[in-house]
Parts: C-alpha cells; structure tokens; sequence
DNA sequence: CAAGCGGGTTGACGTGGATCAAACGCCCCA
DNA sequence: TGGGGCGTTTGATCCACGTCAACCCGCTTG
C-alpha cells in the first residue's frame, strides 16, 4: 500500500459528476462527445457506498436503477432452490450492474460486495428519457447490452465446451485484460473472490480451481500466494486456449 | 402433413406488418398498444427466407440490422478455433435474433436455420431512430434485450451447476413452455435440432443426451421417438429440478 | 432395389473432476 | 500475543460423464 497525497475534501469534489469522472472510458460514456457527456450529469441519481459482503441489490427487489460500480467491486449470483450457487459474473469499476432487472421489473439475480465498494445510482426511467433525447447515450447503452450478451455467450462456451484448466486460463487472461484497462498491472494483481466463487463461476469445485492453479505454479505459467497472482507467461495461458492439451 | 385450404396470395397478404401478425403477442411488439404497434410497420425492412442449415448470419458479418422470427427456427452457435461448437441458444417464432452484434458492429454468433425458415428483417437504425419517438417501443426493445441477459444467465446455471438428466429436464420443461406459447401442445412436440446439438448446448456429449432420453423413457417421463417426443409426467421432469436426485 | 449415410441407440471401458478428509497458513480479535 | 476460524492446499478415492465402438433405422440417390 502508498501513502497518498492528501486532497481537499469538498462539496465539489463529491458531487456526481460523468463529466469529471476519471471512469468515462470505461463507463456508460465510453465513445460519447463531451458535450453529451455533461448531459449525463443530470442522469446520476447519487452514490451508494455497498460494504463488503452486502448486497446491492436481491433477487426479487423491484428495478429502479441500474448502477455503474466507482470503486470496489462485486458479484452476481442465482441460487437454486437447493442451496446451488451459480456466480454468472464479477463487475469491476466502471462496470454496469442491475440490466436483469429491465425484464420483469424485478431484480434475478443478486449482486454482493466483494470488497467496499461503491456505486453510481442510475434511475433507469431517467436513462430511458434522456436517452431519447441524447441519440449517442442510446446508442451507447445498447452497446452495453450487446457487450453483456456477448460476454454470456462467452461463459456458455466456457462452461460447455472446455475443460478446467482452460476455464481458468480464460479466467485469468480476462481477469488480466480487465485490471490492465483500468491501469493496473496485466501481470500482477489481487483476486477479490475466493476459490469457492471463481469456482462457481467456472463450473468447478473449489479443490479443482487450487488444484489448477498449483498446476499453473508447478509449470512455471503463475506465481500464486493466496488471492495474489503474478503472471509468468502469458503467452503460455493463452496457449492453453487455443487448443490442445500440450501440442 | 395436412393439407391446408387455398388461400389467395395478394401484394397485400405479403406485405410486413407487425399490426396484422399473429406473433404479437411474443414478438417486439408485445405490451404495446395498437396505434403504437401501427408505427412498427415501417419499422421493418423486409423479409427473408432461410433455407435449413443455411446461415442468416456468421461471425464477423457486419451488422445492421436485427431479426424476428416468422416460421421455423434457428439455433446460435459460436466456435473455438479447434473446432468445438457451443450452441448458445435456440431461437423459435417471434424470438430475436442478431442482439450479439450491437456491440461491435459485427456479428460474434451463427445464426443458421434449423428447418425452413423465414423472418422479419429490422434495420437496427430504424430501430433506433424510431424508439426515440415511441417510448413504448423503447422500453420493449430493452426488455427484450434484458431478457436475453436473464436468459443467459440461466443457461449458466444449468451449465454450471447442474447434473446430466436436470439439464435435460430443464430444456425439456423450457420447451414445452415455448410450444405452449405458440398455441402447440405442451405434451408432444417435434424437436428441430440433433442430440449432438442439444448437447453442445447444454454442455454434454451427444450419448450422454441420448441416454438421458431413454432413462427418462424408462421411468416413464416421456415418450420418445428420435425427435417426436411425448411428456407423460410434466411434475416427474420439474420434480428432478427442484432438486435431490431420488428423494 | 441396393447401397450409402446421417442420425440415433446402446454397451464396455476410461478418466477428469467431484468428493471426502486432513492439515496448513493467514488474519482477525480478545 | 495467542487462539480460533475461514480460506486454501493437498492427498486418496469415487463416479458421472466422456470415449470408443458396434449396430440400427429411416432417407436419399443411382
């Protein structure tokens, strides 16, 4: 951890605001005109500080807003009426979470904290308004609906068609890419999820995701320690995708 | 087959119009009002007919516009550079084909027929430009596009945490559902698609669905006969889901 | 009418990942 | 500073599903 230089804390500097945040292209904004952008200031609802391991929001719970994660990051899950836990994705800052809610009105899914995180609050029927009126807002959340569907068709192909290892090979190149678009190391980093939950997520038990990621180690592909993961050759996980086992 | 009455073949009879199709009710129009719906005439493009296993569209294709099913049906599929399919979906009358390209611009799915088929075209900037103006299009169109999400998610589900023969039932029961829907029996109905490709999507090997039919046919669930199959005990099939195998 | 073929079923066997179990290490808190 | 618990690692064993292979059936084609 750094020590960082202390900054004013201001009513200005708290106020919600797209247009000052460091977050755009990353964001619902991504790809639109500073001009549009202002605009979006309006949309913004508030903050949400979500603790950790607190839920933003719970299957069942009426749809109001979807909300776009500032700091921290989450889960989403569905459970079985048996207890079954099936983690459908993690949202890292800049991410939008609440869209399977637009269906029924209802939230299908629950979105928990993995660490304190905190949330930008979007009244969806204030996006849906304003989105009529700002042609390059509706244009870009669609974009980030199609982006959900496709990164769904994504982990269809995970979960069906490949086997543990490439599962989380794929896992970490994504875990990578993500953290690397934030400005963060592609190389080195910190999993805020457990075994159990990247489990989940793949399809696998908690011992089969250790027990990969101790095979990765032994190859010389990652050093792991706990939740912290380098990367040694990722050139060697991607390998591990595009195809074959040891070809 | 049966033999059906002659009936006239106007311009008129041919013309797009979603105020006179009988798949309103599961199609994008649905939950809209008539003078509403009136508007949605012009929103698409044309039509287009599809022979079986022909694409509607491949990966990379450039995307423009997005589809409704008319007749017949299609399957989704996106592949690994070794060859391995996954299917990602089956999609039946008055379902939307063609959401994945939203996000990049190009297609990042096969769309190909599973029998003959035709569908509406929907030129996506139509699309656009006209749910800017109709707010009760707008928000269908994101219905639609959440539903596709929850969709998605409960796949995932059944990928990740479910057994052989409760992914089987699942897909059964989903079946019977859209058959219901489209004012076809609920018991018996003629699957469209192979075991191998009812197994890529549900993430099984083609004898591993075959043989989860004639288990099910053993402990009289249904009545199978290659692709006739006939539901005996809808509760036996929901009873494997929630839950515990044999309690 | 025969031959060929794609799709489906069924059996025998192999194996990747699940399950069960034990022990370890980090971290929180008294 | 020491104890307790959760998360993780690792080993031994099991089993659901994959693999390989034979055969069947209904359709198409010459």
């Amino acid at each position: 951890m750094q020590q960082r230089a202390v900054v004013p804390i201001t009513v200005e500097g708290l106020k919600t605001a797209c247009s000052q945040c460091n977050l755009q292209e990353l964001c619902l904004p991504f790809g639109m005109s500073d001009g549009d952008i202002d605009q979006l200031d309006a949309l913004v609802g508030g903050r949400r500080k979500v603790k950790r391991h607190q839920h933003l929001y719970r299957v069942g719970d009426a749809f109001e807003s979807i909300y776009a994660v500032r700091t921290g990051s989450f889960k989403t899950d569905v459970l079985l009426e048996d207890g079954r836990e099936q983690v459908t994705g993690f949202q890292m800052s800049g991410e939008i979470l609440g869209l399977d809610g637009i269906s029924t009105d209802a939230h299908t899914c629950n979105a928990v904290a993995l660490e304190d995180s905190d949330v930008c609050i979007i009244p969806f029927a204030n996006l849906e308004t304003l989105s009529r009126e700002v042609e390059s807002l509706q244009h870009q959340f669609h974009k980030v609906m199609s982006r959900e569907i496709v990164r769904d068709h994504g982990v269809m192909m995970l979960l069906g068609s490949m086997r543990a290892e490439e599962r989380l090979a794929a896992f970490l190149i994504n875990m990578s890419q993500r953290f690397t678009a934030r400005g963060f190391s592609a190389a080195e980093f910190h999993l805020r999820m457990t075994r159990e939950e990247i489990g989940s997520y793949l399809g696998l038990k908690l011992e089969t995701v250790s027990r990969a990621f101790s095979r990765f180690q032994e190859n010389g592909l990652i050093a792991v320690q706990q939740k912290h993961i380098r990367i040694r050759d990722i050139g060697g996980l991607k390998a591990l995708l595009s195809h074959l086992p040891s070809v």
